[in-house]
DNA sequence: TCGCACGATGTCAACGATGTCCCAGATTGT
DNA sequence: ACAATCTGGGACATCGTTGACATCGTGCGA
């Protein structure tokens, strides 16, 4: 294996017997230069194998790559990923090239990892935050660099966010849990602290304060120690002495765990999740449901449309949820 | 917005009163900096909100960058996601950082995002190959860039390679359903024409013909359309003059069509599925089962490894799969 | 007391590509 | 026929950082 060096536009000028310059022009510029001249340096290109280095190249048309980051919390979630394609997808369409970092959910390593790809001079950056405390990316922000926060807004600092309908969506799915007579309904959340969670928690209220249930908190199983398993809350719920008719989900995790326990009880208990899932249809699971791919699309959008006009105001999007009935929602309550 | 320009070490250097070589030895060589002036410069740094910049330091350390693409094929697939974040985790032990790109499983679009990304300098290369032919890696190889396929192995090139054992995984699956006494089983392949599948569908015949049955043909159903259902394929199966007693599936999107028409059978058919999924255990669907971490992980060790030791031989790997009885696969025939 | 090692800092060039400016010759208009 | 314009191509500086080497005190052993 004998590793040569790589080739540089110096080489392939003296291979071809023209400057640097011409060849920098038939790989980059296009600009006058002889179809004859073209096809020489082309010729001693591939000889040598040369590649353009777009390290040399970023620097000198002053530090802008192409390449977006984003920095998810888990990459082992789903649901993460599929936002992910969704961003990759849309970048890919501007040429636009998505790198990938995460924090394993750590609060303390997220400013790590956000300065470590700023110092790769990121075009751009999406993040699902998980620290408390953004601030730390206002001077970037400031720089030039947009920054959009996904799934949760950012703490103390100004950037544009793109989320889920978490409190209308569940609230739809309470509504349509009492309208069929439920009242007395469970809500899982795990982790309970996170914004998502407790956006979603609020829907639940409001919609059973609608109906006149204001006394909720025992139907609330709320942790935030992700070893309590899904399952448990939802056997904690049963065991109670006037147990919930219906049980609601604050993410699909709840869901893993609710349909385990929930499929063969007598009478059944309806259950709706959140966070739609592979299968859930063939389970008849109802869920309320939205489009992570879309998510990612959108902040990708965002993010495009800062670079594009870097006065633009900071924006809020809310991407639609929707109730889908597949039977285990639309169960009524035992007679 | 100001969008003022970023500063430099010479920014820094100025404001501090010292040279811009000091405030480098501050910011990376850690070497000989007496406490004052660190805290001078680092004062000044933070003023400035200067951030260091790794296009000019890795342009200056010689080209190296230090991080590592990914190249994926489909990116909304679960399993090359739960690839992707084994492939981080490891990087990320090492300090490197992973770069994402698809190529939408498009073999064109193939050479043309490996390229992007070599221009880019990435450290090294693990892909999952699409096109027919990975030969014109080969330069790039001889160059020192560690190349490691994934999932398949790469065609006309020498690079390492980290796939599962398809076909005695497969093969296992098929005794087990004949050592309870199944002889005439059905196989799902689609596409029908990747190496993956190719190798499963050898493993089932493999394991058929060890008792005796040669003639597979009609109870295979080898699709390279995806717009061929799963549930299709099933149906089509179960619809034969002689139904299979059993079913094996050669991927997950097998699996989900299995379950859907499987599930309310009399008398019920055995099935067993390729690659674990979430709720199988619920649904009570066997599978051949493996780490898709350790797929990445190891991927990305191979690839470590190559730049630890440019010299060291091509390592070929295959992760181990097993069996996982959860009940659809012991299902005996009917009587 | 002198030489010398060592710590703290500075000078300068170079990594590879490209923007700016420049030039020689060919082509064009009047 | 001559200036004006265009076309292909080159020289040189430069992006931000760091490696190699130089410089200047200071303290310590001989």
């Amino acid at each position: 294996m004998t590793t040569q060096s790589r080739a540089t536009l110096a080489d392939v000028a003296r291979l071809a017997g023209v400057s640097s310059k011409t060849v920098s022009r038939v790989f980059a510029d296009a600009g006058n230069v002889s179809a004859e001249t073209r096809e020489r340096v082309l010729g001693s290109a591939k000889r040598l194998r040369f590649r353009p280095n777009n390290l040399a190249r970023n620097l000198r048309r002053g530090g802008v790559t192409n390449t977006v980051a984003f920095v998810i919390g888990d990459l082992t979630n789903p649901f993460y990923f599929t936002v992910a394609a969704g961003i990759e997808r849309e970048l890919a369409l501007h040429g636009l090239t998505m790198v990938l970092a995460s924090t394993d959910d750590s609060p303390d390593s997220e400013e790590r990892v956000v300065d470590a790809l700023l110092a790769q001079r990121v075009r751009a950056l999406v993040l699902i935050p998980i620290a408390d405390d953004q601030s730390y990316l206002d001077g970037e922000r400031q720089l030039g660099t947009p920054v959009v926060s996904v799934d949760r807004p950012a703490r103390n600092l100004i950037a544009d966010s793109v989320v889920l309908q978490n409190r209308v969506g569940v609230a739809e799915a309470v509504r349509s849990l009492t309208a069929i007579g439920h009242r007395k309904i469970g809500f899982l959340s795990n982790p309970a602290g996170i914004y998502t969670q407790r956006e979603r928690l609020a829907g639940y209220r409001d919609a059973l304060r609608e109906v006149g249930v204001t006394e909720t908190a025992h139907w609330e199983r709320l942790d935030d120690d992700p070893s309590v398993s899904a399952e448990y809350s939802v056997r904690s719920l049963l065991a109670l002495a006037d147990p919930p008719t219906a049980i609601v989900a604050g993410n699909n995790r709840g869901s893993a765990g609710a349909v385990r326990v929930l499929r063969d009880l007598d009478p059944p208990v309806a259950f709706i999740g959140f966070d739609d899932f592979e299968l859930a249809d063939a389970l008849g699971i109802s869920v309320v449901a939205y489009d992570p791919i879309e998510l990612g699309r959108t902040a990708a959008r965002l993010a495009l449309g800062h670079l594009a006009d870097p006065d633009s105001f900071t924006t809020q999007v809310e991407i639609p949820t929707r109730l889908i009935q597949r039977g285990s929602g639309e169960i009524p309550p035992p007679a």
